[in-house]
DNA sequence: TGTACATCAGTGAACGCGCGTTCACTGATGTAC
DNA sequence: TGTACATCAGTGAACGCGCGTTCACTGATGTAC
């Protein structure tokens, strides 16, 4: 039957959000379809009338994603203090431990190098980024790098205490440098 | 039929080594047991004579390959020249297009976090690794995310000069930093 | 040293399951007149 | 304003394909006597 253009829209939202978390708790290749509807409160069927398949899906829930933490990261880069916490708890046991809400970076580029069409959105977001983190572009590059460097590893290991090592250390020495 | 041992071992050898660059270039799941024979000459079938399951090959493949990266990495790290020449060839172009046998931190670590029996065997290796690295252990922290979160993310961009000028002003920023 | 037998890596067909996608059908909404 | 019809998001069964794994069988190697 047909439904009010509104709620499709509302549905259309929702299936983007579970997907651009689930995606990033689980990868890209580990959530089917059917979960995605299933979270979304809808069968898998309706997954075609607001997707043209799931490698869509997946750029659309990157881009989601990628937007969300861009405009969380520029929120919290006023002052020099806010960008300091916005590391902290970048590089913290909690965001370690939730990738579901957290940076997208760290949890699906390992995926998206494969994938043409979330590499597009990917680096469209990325850009906008690098450039709202302003200042001296080598340094923000500097730091983006060894952060998602930083979370990704220490996400691998699989001994806690070498794990809040890295994060610990790599926040300490990021805190050291100069702007 | 019953084969010679040293030619099993070498088969063995094969399946690894071809296991290990296969998923390096492209992810665990990708690549099928199957192609992993094919690569090594062998049938499909006889993978379950060498390994318990793809699983199994995937913890070996991945101890395979950080081992290489091991021991290439203590090759060049005798001099703060030969460091610094590493640093070069890891962030530029031909490290970032050839996955196969380049660093299997950054080309695996997204997908080694979902694999308990992975991690085991990637940990213990990082941490010899981390170890051997020498010095001062927060800066080999730092170093070392770096490397590996802007050969990630420069993979995972589909814009080349973008792409390259991440790779460059990383690697500048830290030829910059003191040891 | 020669003979009989056990071993086991390898082959290729087959199994079972899951997943992306399709499809016939439904029925409330929105549109045309 | 009321009536007839077209639209289209949603449902759930079904399709088709691929992949990890299993299995009966082969036959040269290695071992026991």
């Amino acid at each position: 039957m047909r439904y009010p253009a509104e709620e499709t829209a509302e549905k259309h939202e929702r299936i983007l959000q579970e997907a651009s978390q689930m995606f990033r708790e689980r990868g890209f290749q580990d959530v089917t379809v059917a979960e995605v509807m299933k979270a979304a409160e809808l069968t898998h069927g309706a997954f075609y009338s607001h997707f043209d398949s799931k490698n869509a899906l997946m750029a659309a829930a990157t881009g989601y994603a990628m937007e969300t933490t861009r405009a969380g990261l520029q929120r919290a880069s006023g002052t020099a203090k806010a960008r300091a916490a916005y590391r902290g708890h970048y590089l913290s046991k909690e965001h370690r431990d939730n990738l579901a809400t957290g940076c997208p970076i760290a949890a699906l580029s390992g995926e998206i190098r494969h994938e043409p069409a979330v590499k597009e959105v990917f680096t469209a977001q990325l850009k906008t980024i690098i450039e709202e983190m302003g200042g001296n572009r080598a340094g923000a590059l500097l730091k983006l790098s060894a952060m998602v460097g930083a979370l990704a590893i220490a996400r691998a290991v699989s001994d806690e205490a070498f794990s809040q090592e890295i994060l610990q250390k790599v926040k300490k020495e990021l805190d050291r440098k100069p702007a």
